[in-house]
DNA sequence: AAAAGCCCCTGGATGC
DNA sequence: TGCATCCAGGGGCTTT
C-alpha cells in the first residue's frame, strides 16, 4: 500500500501534534515482520522530538534513541487522544500524553524498531542502501542518468528497487513512466539523458501531486485521522487495464514484471 | 554487482 | 452457502 506519498501524508498528519509528547505506555499486538528492541521499559518516559521520513520509513526521534516504523503493504497509522479498544490488526500503540499513535496492519509486513545504542545496527541495516529522496535536492539528473546507464533491468523494476531513488512503489512507478512516455519494459540503460530528465521530473511531480491529494486509497490506506486519499481518482494507467487511455483512448495494457502488475499505454509509451 | 525468484501474511473478489 | 484460486500499495533474503 503505502508508497512515499502515503507515508508522507501520514507523517504530516501527526508530526507537529506529537512533537514534545512524553511516552506513557506501549501496547503490542501480534508481531510484525521486523519488531526489534520494543521494550516498554525503555520507551516509557521518553520524549518525542521530531518525526522524519526516509523513503517509506517513518523515523521518530526520541530524546534517547530512534523509533523506526514501516507500514509494509497494508499498514496505516492513527493518532488521536481517544481510540477504540485495539482490534485484531492493531499491533502497536505508542501512548503519549498528547495522544496515542496506533499502527494497524492486516498483513503484518510492517516494522517497528526501537534503535537505541543496542539496536542501532538494525536500523542502519534497514536504512542502508536506500537511494536518494526523489523530492529533495539530491535527486540529481547527472547521477540519475549515470546510474540508469549501469542497469540492464527494465526501468519499472529499477524504479521499484529503491536503491537508486526511494519511495516509488507499484502505483507511482507506472504513473511516472506514463507521464514520461517511457515503456516500463525498456532497459534502464537505454534511456537517453533527455528522457531521464523527463522521468526524473515525472517522478517528482507525480509524487508531489499525490501528497497534495492525500495519497492513494485502494483498500487499507488512511491518514492518521482515518481519512482516505484521492490520487487514485487521477491515475492515468494504474488499475485501468482494458480501459481507454485518458490521452489517446488506446486500451491500457497490463503485464507482470517481477511478480507485480504494471500498467501502460502502448501508444503513449511506445518505447 | 546485478538480476530473478521466493517468501512473509491476511482478506477481498471471483469462479465453480 | 462453501471452497479453491488469484490478487494486493513492500522488500529482505537466497540463488543465479
Amino acid at each position: 500500500m503505502p508508497e512515499l506519498p502515503e507515508v508522507e501524508v501520514t507523517r504530516l498528519g501527526f508530526a507537529d501534534r506529537i512533537a514534545g509528547a512524553q511516552v506513557r505506555a506501549v501496547h503490542l499486538g501480534k508481531p510484525l515482520r521486523w519488531e526489534l528492541g520494543i521494550d516498554p521499559d525503555d520507551l516509557v518516559g521518553r520524549r518525542v522530538l521530531t518525526v522524519r521520513r526516509r523513503g517509506k520509513y517513518l523515523l521518530i526521534d526520541l530524546d534517547a534513541g530512534l523509533l523506526l516504523l514501516h507500514l509494509g503493504m497494508s499498514g496505516s497509522l492513527r493518532f488521536a487522544h481517544a481510540l477504540p479498544e485495539a482490534g485484531k490488526h492493531d499491533h502497536f500503540d505508542l501512548v503519549t500524553d498528547r495522544g496515542t499513535l496506533r499502527l494497524n496492519d492486516p498483513r503484518r509486513f510492517g516494522a517497528v524498531v526501537y534503535a537505541d545504542d543496542e539496536h542501532a545496527s538494525a536500523a542502519t541495516k534497514l536504512l542502508g542502501g536506500l537511494g536518494v529522496e526523489p523530492l529533495g535536492e539530491a535527486f540529481d539528473l547527472d547521477e540519475f542518468h549515470a546510474a540508469l546507464q549501469r542497469r540492464q533491468a527494465p526501468i519499472k523494476q529499477v524504479l521499484l528497487a529503491g536503491d537508486l531513488v526511494v519511495g516509488v512503489g507499484n502505483i507511482y512507478a507506472s504513473e511516472a513512466l506514463f507521464a514520461a512516455g517511457i515503456r516500463p519494459t525498456l532497459s534502464a540503460s537505454r534511456i537517453s539523458r533527455p528522457r531521464a530528465a523527463r522521468l526524473r521530473d515525472a517522478v517528482r511531480s507525480i509524487l508531489a501531486r499525490a501528497v497534495e491529494r492525500g495519497g492513494s486509497t485502494l483498500r487499507d490506506f488512511s491518514n492518521v485521522d482515518g481519512q482516505g486519499g484521492y490520487f487514485q481518482l487521477e491515475a492515468m494507467v494504474y488499475g485501468r487495464a482494458g480501459q481507454a487511455c485518458r490521452v489517446c483512448a488506446t486500451p491500457i495494457r497490463q503485464l507482470r514484471q517481477g511478480q507485480r502488475s504494471t500498467f501502460y499505454c502502448p501508444h503513449c509509451q511506445k518505447y
